[in-house]
DNA sequence: CGCTCTATTGATAAACCTCAAATACAGTGG
DNA sequence: CCACTGTATTTGAGGTTTATCAATAGAGCG
C-alpha cells in the first residue's frame, strides 16, 4: 500500500511512524473526477484529508443555486468540524479530477486527538483560519463589485492552485464559467464578458475550462481598487 | 462587587465558585453607547463576554464602507479566537447602548482552560457555530435578492433581540436603515424603501430606530421564496 | 461528422445604487 | 412650551450595474 502522505497541517508535529499508523487506521477512496464524497447534509461525512487531487466545497440554497466556498488540495483537510459536532456538514463535497482522499471516523479521530494532542491544537488552528478567510470572503462580496470580486476570486486561485506557464501563471484546475461564477457569487454570462475584457487587455489567457493569469499585478491592482 | 453573571455557552460547568473566581480575574468594563471596545487590528484585544447590553461587530473593507458580521448580548462571547491565535482579530466590537463587559487576557484564559477543560470544549462549540453561520450567510448573500436578505436580516436579529409588543415582537435595539443595511448588505435607501413597502402590507411597523415585527411568517415565507 | 458541453455576444429588462431634496423626529436650551 | 439643531427617514428621478434570455460559435470526443 502506498503510505506516502502529502505535508499537512493537521498531522504537523507527528512522528513518520505516527502519521503511518494513522493513515492505516483510515479508509482510502479513490474518486473519478465529478464524482461525490459527501453530501450537503449527509450524516455519514466524517473528517477526510485530501491525497492526490482537488475537492470543490459548495453549498446550494434553497432554490438549488450553487455556491462553491473553497478548493482544496493535497493536504489539506475538509468536514474535519463534523468530528466535534454531532450534526452533519451541510456542505457537499466533489472531486474536480481525479482524487484520492484519506477518510477517518469520528471514533478514531477522537482516540487519535487524545493520543496526539498537537492533532487537536493542529485542527484548531485550521479552523480558525477558515472562519477568518469566510469572514474576509463575506465583506468582499458584500460591498465589492462583481468584477473585483472576479478579479480576487482569480487571484485566489491563482494562489493555491498556480502552475508555472510560458506566459504567466496557469490555474491548474478545469474551471468553467460557471464554476468561476458560483465561486464569485454571479452568473456564468458575466464572468465571461468580464474575462473577454481582461483578455483584451492582457491581463490573463483563457481557454475551455482554463485560465492563465499573465499580469497578476494588474489584477491586484483592479481588484483593490475597482 | 457585582459578580452576577448572565448564563453563558462559555462557561457552561462549572460551578458558581468556579465561575466567580474566573470573573474576579476577570477586568470589567463599562462603555457608554457607542462607543469602541477594540477596533479592527487591536493587537490587545483579547476574549470578552458581554455581561449586560450590547456589541455591534463590524469590519471595514479597504474604501471603508462598513459591513456588520453580528449583534452580541449578554452571555455572549467575542474576540475569543484571540486566545488562541496570535494574530490580531480582525473586527471591530462597538457597544450599541450601554454596555458591561469582563474582559480576560490570553494568559488568564489559557490557565483557565488548562483548570477547567469545559471551558476549552465549550469555545470550540461556540467557534463552529460561528462558522457554520458565517458560511450560511455566505451563501445567502450570494445568491439572494436584497429584500430577501433584508428579510432575512430582521429575523434574525428579531429571534435574537425579540421582545414582546402588542403588536407583535419588537427588536429591541437601536436599529438605524443604516444599520439594517450594513448587516444586509445593501444601502440605506433600499432599506427604506423595502421597510415603507412591508409596513403598508402590514408585516412591520416601524419608527425612528425602532421596529416591529407584526407578521413574523409573512417575512419567513417571503425570505424563503422571495 | 455529429453530438454534447462550454463559451461568446447582443438585446433587453430588472434590480439596485446614487444623488438631491424634502420631511419627520428627538433632544436641547431658552 | 417652543424654536432650533442635528440626525434619521422618505421619496423621486435618473443612471449604472448586473441578470436574463436567445441565438450562435467553438471545442472535444467517440
Amino acid at each position: 500500500m502506498d503510505t506516502s502522505l502529502p505535508k499537512s497541517d493537521i498531522f504537523k508535529g507527528l512522528t513518520r511512524d505516527q502519521l503511518s499508523g494513522l493513515v492505516e487506521k483510515g479508509r482510502r477512496i479513490i474518486l473519478k473526477p465529478k464524482s461525490v464524497l459527501f453530501h450537503q447534509g449527509d450524516p455519514a461525512a466524517s473528517c477526510f484529508l485530501v491525497n492526490r487531487g482537488r475537492l470543490k466545497l459548495t453549498k446550494l440554497n434553497e432554490q438549488g443555486r450553487e455556491v462553491i466556498f473553497r478548493y482544496i488540495g493535497a493536504g489539506e483537510l475538509t468536514a474535519a468540524i463534523t468530528v466535534l459536532k454531532r450534526w452533519a456538514y451541510p456542505v457537499t463535497a466533489e472531486s474536480v479530477e481525479e482524487t484520492v482522499v484519506v477518510g477517518w471516523d469520528k471514533p478514531t479521530m477522537i482516540q487519535a486527538m487524545h493520543r496526539y494532542p498537537d492533532i487537536a491544537i493542529n485542527l484548531m488552528g485550521i479552523i480558525l483560519e477558515r472562519i477568518d478567510d469566510v469572514q474576509h470572503r463575506y465583506l468582499e462580496v458584500c460591498t465589492e463589485h462583481v468584477d473585483q470580486r472576479i478579479a480576487r476570486s482569480l487571484l485566489r486561485l491563482m494562489r493555491r492552485a498556480g502552475l508555472k506557464h510560458p506566459e504567466g501563471i496557469q490555474i491548474n484546475l478545469p474551471l468553467s464559467r460557471q464554476n468561476i461564477a458560483d465561486y464569485s457569487g454571479t452568473t456564468l454570462y458575466t464572468v465571461s464578458r468580464t474575462l473577454s475584457a481582461w483578455e483584451k487587455k492582457g491581463w490573463i489567457l483563457s481557454g475551455r475550462e482554463q485560465i492563465v493569469v499573465t499580469d497578476p499585478h494588474a489584477l491586484v491592482q483592479f481588484s483593490e481598487t475597482g
